[in-house]
DNA sequence: GGCTCGCTAGACCGGTCTGTCTAGCGCGCA
DNA sequence: TGCGCGCTAGACAGACCGGTCTAGCGAGCC
């Protein structure tokens, strides 16, 4: 039962969505995640997919855009998945722990082109609003979550939200700079800090 | 002799480039920071320098990717330049702070444009061989030179970098969570956490 | 058997992309 | 005055973009 891989773009045990649906948006994950969302062209995602033209906006009647933030959400319901499968009872510096080992795992995976859940999104965000939206959702919902297990493990509700967010800044700008430089140790020097922050009450 | 602004798009005193070369650079920057590098194309960019497309082949050989890696030089130089002018007897934290404001500036004055330094280069990078070089170089300058500030307020070789890096990450991620959200408050807490990280030798 | 309809399939459209090419302006120099 | 050349200027090409549309397959229901 224990979660296999942060968002497998490979297959899946739950292929409850249309098998088509769910391969147009494996694949604009693989892709978005190596060339950014504008990087990657419809053609290329259907190419990739192996789906036709006719299929994709069936599924997605609103487009390249929907399917991006279908990704977003896909992303961010594996992440808080992966954060809810941590027992409520371990220490939070634990959980994050395991989730940030996870992370690791999958960006060394994918060779470093996970850069960040979702930098390539916001960087695009002025010119796709449904997406900046999403984007913004996914943010506050991962790092309620987040916070969440911070104030359940004693921190005042102030203070967990303020390390909510740090983790998630640190984690975002960890694998930024780790796929910059085709390099994990930032990522894993984030990841440890993040740890940290989420251990006690210091500074 | 202070500097006005990280990155003035508008204009300098400092026109010693050809005029055309320099405007088609800062309007790359202006709508590179609004739309990610693959969401600007050539002809918007031509647009609003208001220059003809052989003027730019002409000054960027390379093409767009060119003008890309350009761009990253002229924010890093910035960068640097910034964190120089900073007197060098006044303690790292301090001169974080001050570079971190003027960012801080610069975002809100864009209206929060400016989503991390180079995170939309890094997205597509691996569609731009010459551009994922650039931002490489560029995070390990300014990585090296915010470690040797440290360094020079008294922190070990290992230590500074690590810091060094810790500091890059928290404001490329709080830039980032700062965009997606339209709201600059995890900049800034960002921004304190680096400061706090700068100040001595704890965790 | 025949019909319905969810889904597949891909031709096609107008627009936009990056990049090339030729023409010529105008400054500086002899 | 006349020439050279750095630079400007924009028409043009070919590929590709996202999105629309019609046609038809085939499983399941009556």
């Amino acid at each position: 039962m224990a979660r296999p891989a942060l968002v497998p773009t490979t297959d899946s045990d739950t292929d409850s969505d249309s098998d088509t649906r769910s391969r147009i948006l494996r694949a604009a994950l693989r892709l978005f995640r190596r060339h950014g969302y504008h990087g990657v062209g419809i053609n290329q995602i259907l190419a990739e997919a192996a789906a036709p033209k006719g299929s994709m906006y069936h599924h997605f009647p609103g487009g390249k855009e929907e399917i991006g933030a279908a990704v977003v959400v896909l992303i961010t319901d594996s992440v808080l998945a992966l954060l809810d499968a941590q027992p409520l009872d371990i220490k939070p510096e634990k959980a994050i722990a395991r989730v940030g080992a996870q992370m690791l795992g999958t960006v060394q995976r994918t060779r470093y082109e996970l850069c960040a859940l979702f930098a390539s999104f916001v960087a695009e965000k002025a010119s796709a609003a449904q997406l900046a939206r999403a984007v913004d959702k996914a943010y506050t919902h991962i790092a309620d979550r987040l916070a969440a297990r911070l104030r359940a493990g004693g921190f005042t509700p102030a203070r967990a939200r303020d390390r909510a967010l740090l983790v998630l800044m640190l984690l975002e700008g960890g694998s930024l700079i780790a796929a910059a430089r085709d390099d994990m140790a930032p990522f894993k020097l984030a990841l440890q800090q993040a740890i940290a922050l989420c251990r006690s009450a210091d500074t």
